[in-house]
DNA sequence: CCCGCCCTGTTAATTGATTAACGCGACCCT
DNA sequence: AGGGTCGCGTTAATCAATTAACAGGGCGGG
């Protein structure tokens, strides 16, 4: 018996058919006790480990696991605590479910061109999962597409037409940083946003509408809430890393016309920035202002002032919308709320 | 057209056998580019993703995705310096292969007992994965033995008799400690190490062979490194967390027979038992010696006194193993090395 | 005594693809 | 003209299970 055993093997050695086994291994009640028993113990002596995963889940067309998109490296996701939050409530509720969680590498190196991105779309189209988390994705999104085109349930965080979504008011809290900015006196801002362009590069107002979802909206709260007058530049910062908010806080900074605040799109940038503006001379909160996103932990350490968002329950939410039969509604708005530490201050140049 | 495309109704619309769509899909060359191009405009048209992910894996018999086992809670997981290293060294093998990676809840909540270890063993059973990563546990582990039963290439972490393993030497790691410690006059040592039991219970000698396998090697290796007439106290930590381990060092601190080094199994471990002798007033690497294991980045901010191990190679080659196909090697072993700072000093007491 | 139901068990259709083997013209070479 | 090869397609077996529908024996009730 050289080959991987299988139902039949089971079936025609325990001289029965391979319904029962089949029903040994899912349906107790479906056969006696004392067959089911003789049958468990021939599978056992023929090392039989139970229903082939990929034929059950071809048959039954559920596959037991969800999957959340990617689109930085998987290796660098893992350092980023945004992400490790949001898969630490999703993963609450996978477990709940004994459900798998897999993780879909979309990294379209380089050029991002059409090629590139067919290929890199093989791993979304190969997945094998139930329903998957596409999270600060937009509709558009060549990986959100493929996903639709499979018909599997997608849960966003940004708006949709089409998927559910759990998002916050993205709008709504850049204005209350606006605001917070305009009440200190701040007229001159820079907004560090992640986007595919170079660290430190200026995006100009055509390039807007490439940026991610969230950060376009955050970016007209920020100018609402700024009020009219004051100017807005928007810079890119790459990917979001410690190593990228360092050279587009650094080049900010040493901006001939430097703004008095900056306002970050994440935490992880903020801190960057804030550590630039230290080993510049520079006292946050008294020479320059300076604002984060997501409230991490470490944000409170730092004393970085930010818009907390409940990001754990973010993904726990997005997990019970794909797993939770009984959970209706289709779009989830959480609440945001501005969290004044000490690295913003008075506005004086 | 209101069901879910397949590869037969897309052959009927085209006007062609499945065998061409497939081939249209797969193998560009085996047919004409002509037809190719009027088979994917046809699928486009009616909105066909592609093969079914499911159906190709049980025909190929690939999955395109690894697993790992989990034995702690997943969203724990995230927060462990450890394990996200090694996944952070996984991954980019994983990517490399545009391959996903599951990850596998094995989370026998609460006694432990037959039915619950049956119950959470679905969950390994029932993975979509061509092969597995088991890290830190040993081979007669349930979950290691249900992959092995599925014959699915496994990777571990520790010396197994079957499958092929990436390891430190952790005998010859304790060791180091061991010696380290002893040269400083240190006689009475507690380790402490994670395991089932309460954090801060005392596990006696016929339950060491219950611990995680990495754990009793360096024991051994810790006692061989003492030396002769050296007492050494194994306290359990329960699980790899801070909140246990605060529990752990200070049920040591405050035995009345303190010991005057702590040896702990993780870096996490160390920083708690740190923070518990600082808090009782006791000057780390003088009243009493600490020692992690890791060094991980938070362990040099901490002046922890630890083995390093290099975890993100680990990750990698464990990846390599399971999906390049020239690396042969079955078992690699990785060097550690004993690095000393501020948390462990001369004996005294 | 007969009808119908319950309990166990079997038959066989189905899931959606992959791919070896083979068929058939057309073309080339001698 | 005969035979070999090449390009392009089709046929049909196979992957390993799930499950609706059905069959027959035993048994209780009328």
């Amino acid at each position: 018996m050289p080959d991987r055993p299988t139902l039949k093997t089971v079936a025609a050695a325990a001289g029965v058919s391979t319904a029962q086994v089949s029903y040994a291994f899912n349906r107790p009640d479906r056969l006696s006790a004392a067959s089911r028993a003789h049958i468990l113990e021939v599978a056992r002596q023929h090392d039989y480990a139970g229903p082939d995963a990929t034929a059950r889940s071809l048959r039954t067309g559920r596959v037991g696991a969800v999957g959340v998109i990617f689109t930085v490296g998987l290796s660098y996701a893992f350092s980023d605590p945004y992400t490790l939050a949001m898969l630490a409530g999703l993963t609450e509720v996978t477990e709940r479910y004994c459900a798998g969680l897999v993780l879909i590498p979309f990294d379209v190196g380089g050029t991002g061109d059409g090629d590139a991105v067919h290929e890199s779309l093989d791993a979304v189209r190969r997945a094998l999962i139930d329903g998957a988390v596409a999270d600060g994705l937009a509709d558009d999104h060549p990986a959100v597409q493929a996903l639709a085109r499979r018909r599997l349930p997608l849960v966003m965080s940004s708006a949709s037409a089409s998927a559910r979504s759990v998002l916050i008011d993205d709008e709504e809290a850049g204005r209350q940083v606006g605001r917070h900015l305009r009440g200190l006196g701040h007229r001159d801002v820079a907004a560090v946003v992640a986007s595919r362009g170079e660290p430190g590069t200026l995006v100009h107002e055509v390039d807007e509408a490439e940026l991610f979802p969230y950060s376009r909206l955050r970016l007209t709260g920020l100018r609402d809430g700024l009020g009219p007058g004051a100017r807005v530049r928007v810079v890119s910062a790459g990917r979001n890393s410690e190593a990228s908010g360092r050279v587009a806080g650094g080049s900010v900074l040493d901006a001939p016309d430097r703004p008095t605040a900056i306002a970050a799109d994440s935490d992880v940038l903020a801190a960057a920035v804030l550590r630039e503006a230290r080993h510049r001379g520079l006292r946050p909160g008294v020479d320059v202002s300076v604002t984060g996103f997501d409230d991490v932990p470490a944000a409170a350490d730092a004393g970085l002032t930010t818009v907390r968002q409940p990001i754990r329950e973010k993904g726990r939410l997005m997990g019970r919308m794909l797993l939770d039969p009984t959970f209706e509604e289709s779009r989830v708005i959480l609440p945001t709320e501005l969290v004044v530490r000490s690295s913003t201050g008075p506005a004086h140049d």
